[in-house]
DNA sequence: TATAAAATCATGCTAAAGTATGAGTGAACT
DNA sequence: AGTTCACTCATACTTTAGCATGATTTTATA
């Protein structure tokens, strides 16, 4: 309870300055203070108070600007310095011997079409290729499949 | 006075909103459509746009309260080569801060679209980004984009 | 306070990537 | 001989990427 009173204690004090204002209105229709025959003034009154009370919610609110620095930190993990493609990860997979090639060259950044003419076969079955790829990378597109190679130590 | 109009400009539309709802109270008077006798109903609406529009106000004029997070990212390295961001790289491409942000993404595999939601900006802006990195970085496509900036030492 | 640079957004377009599905071929294995 | 599997190709389709261009807005800086 006390939690949520926390939590939530900006619509709170909302609720509660609404509540208030809306005794005051009472008041001033009970003592004919309303000028009711002129409600444009009272409302922009109203209005102004409002917008006021909005700016200062939202300052109250607000998250900053957050300016990321990413720092990276070196973890040393392994001492050799060779890499070593992991082939338990890739039978595990089911990574064939194709795949794997094509692996590569989407690694380098080359097109299917460039692909394609490198292995001398069609641009369909590069596609086919790929798409079995993303399904064993857990994949969504290429970029993902090569960082998740790597992450896996198929590719260096 | 068109600079006027610039500068003034969040000032100028909420006295324009204010000038409308006016309007609109003093149709809806004519019209009898207002329900004088529960005005506090009305009143409560107004409140409530008057906040939100409010908060809208602020939202816009805010000062961008920058807030540096500094977030350390573990990189996995081997004792020979540890990576350090080639910063003079950086300058002589003149890949500027959002620039590399975007390129930290597009190197983890998101999508455009990804990036554009993770960084709250729109899709043509991320693509425009990616333009100009590809341009920088003498890349045809994102993964060669990301492949010749590993190579440059622009990422790890 | 001008000016330049960076960042943002939009639109209309073409190219490439990716999806779904089916199917043929040849090598290896039992 | 039959089965499995990697590899190949195709077609039709949807989605995303990328290009060109121009504009506005922020931010930094001289």
């Amino acid at each position: 309870m006390l939690l949520m009173v926390r939590k939530y204690k900006e619509s709170i004090y909302f609720g509660l300055a609404l509540a208030i204002l809306f005794f005051i209105v009472q008041w001033m229709e009970i003592r004919f203070l309303l000028f009711s025959n002129n409600i444009q003034i009272y409302i922009l009154l109203i209005a102004i108070l409002c917008t006021g009370i909005g700016i200062w919610i939202a300052g109250k609110i607000r998250t900053p600007k957050v300016e990321t620095l990413v720092i990276e930190k070196p973890v040393f993990v392994n001492a050799t310095s060779d890499f070593e493609i992991d082939h338990n990860e890739l039978s595990k997979r089911k990574i064939s011997k194709r795949e794997l090639e094509v692996l590569h060259l989407m690694a380098k950044g080359k097109s299917n079409q460039e692909i394609a003419d490198e292995l001398f076969v069609s641009l369909p079955t590069i596609k086919t290729h790929a798409a079995n790829l993303f399904e064993k990378l857990d994949a969504k597109r290429r970029t993902q499949a090569v960082e998740n190679a790597k992450r896996l130590r198929l590719l260096n």
